[in-house]
DNA sequence: TAATAAAATTAGTTTTGTCTAATTTTATTA
DNA sequence: TAATAAAATTAGACAAAACTAATTTTATTA
């Protein structure tokens, strides 16, 4: 059984495996992304592959063992289902419940995903877009479209949503924008990328390139 | 705010002072309650005492503080809460859901046992029978009265159950009592102070003086 | 290539919560 | 009361998971 701790440094190994911009998952890469410092990294990296979960190379950098993939995705399985739990369940706002998820994906329990599972519905995407995985492990593949690439003139439905922090969700919520929104590109400012949309139909409203890129389209 | 260890101290602590036989809460009493060394007890009374969770007298023992009660009441609150949840929602059986509600119950957000109230329709009572503390932290008594203290002839309503290891839910499962069962004293055998009794008016069945001592009527 | 910068690692420290073994304090009993 | 037993405490250790500061290794760039 993995510690909460061990757990947190798997999702993030590999949620950086799933990131096609990350070639060589490093030390560094880790500890930024659990905004840890790299010496504490390096002593993880050394558990972890004491308990054959990854397996390290100088020159390759970190990479799961098939059972510490396994041991991910099931964390990850139970992160995207309290996720839905929080949201339709105990009606907490979108930007709410990443956090709460993530203390309730560490509960261990036979069963507890699967029956968590059964009682959603067997929901097929989180309520930020990603998908859920199957009890067996298999998962959808994850929007990965940014709007920062659509096309002036076209109009897109939101899927998902790359950046999951409050600041991020609280403001899409206040431009009205969840998943499923249409929105379309009215005009791109030449000065700073900051683009003109339309969001369902609505009057134009003038965003950033970083707040586009943060938004995944189906 | 109070870490895992601090909150399993301060419920066990509220456990023992809501106990009639235990007149002073002594640190070998925590000690076996929580199945630590008393070594270890005294160090976190001294952490408790500092975070004026507790009181300490070498001769009175330990006294939790009006916050140290506050928060063991919110403890127990959600542990009782997520049992319900686990049973009614989840569909687990009887004897699972206390050691998943044990991880459960430490999970901290503003509202989140509230909201898991009203999602489950404002229960009055966890699966085994203890009141579960509402938001303002009243709490009904619990049911004190035991089956070992009824008399012969007479038939009583089991209310709660006072130990709730997996052993003995299993074995109650197997005679096919829970909550509101009806239970008939026959006889007791004078040798060994065994008992006789009719579960929902049916056949006779001998049960140990042990077994019955945990059986709470109302 | 040599100098510099960045990344990774080592060494040592801290906090939390546990333990064992030894000792001291308190209670019980002959 | 004195001896003994039980309870509480102290002292010291350990594991987990983090840190800082120093050093070494690797990569980049003048
Ligand atoms: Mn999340
Ligand atoms: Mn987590
Ligand atoms: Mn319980
Ligand atoms: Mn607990």
């Amino acid at each position: 059984m993995n510690t909460f701790s061990e757990e947190n440094y798997l999702k993030a190994i590999f949620r950086l495996s799933q990131m096609p911009a990350v070639s060589k998952i490093s030390t560094s890469a880790i500890a930024e992304s659990l905004g840890n410092n790299p010496a504490s990294v390096v002593d993880m990296i050394r558990k972890l592959t004491d308990k054959q979960l990854i397996e390290y190379d100088k020159k390759k950098g970190v990479k799961l063992t098939a059972q510490g993939e396994k041991d991910a995705i099931q964390i990850i399985r139970k992160h995207r289902l309290w996720e839905v739990f929080l949201l339709e369940k105990l009606e907490y706002r979108w930007d709410e419940i990443h956090d709460i998820a993530e203390e309730l994906e560490h509960i261990k329990h036979t069963d507890l995903a699967d029956r968590l599972d059964k009682f959603l519905g067997f929901p097929e995407y989180d309520p930020h877009g990603d998908p859920i995985p199957k009890a067996n492990g298999k998962m959808a593949k994850s929007f990965s479209a940014s709007l920062a690439d659509g096309k002036t003139g076209s109009t897109y439905r939101v899927a998902a949503v790359r950046d999951t922090s409050s600041a991020f969700l609280q403001y899409l919520h206040k431009l009205k924008i969840s998943i499923g929104t249409q929105i379309r590109l009215i005009e791109q400012i030449a000065f700073d990328q900051s683009l003109v949309i339309s969001i369902d139909n609505g009057e134009p409203t003038t965003v950033s390139s970083k707040f586009v890129e943060n938004i995944l389209i189906s």
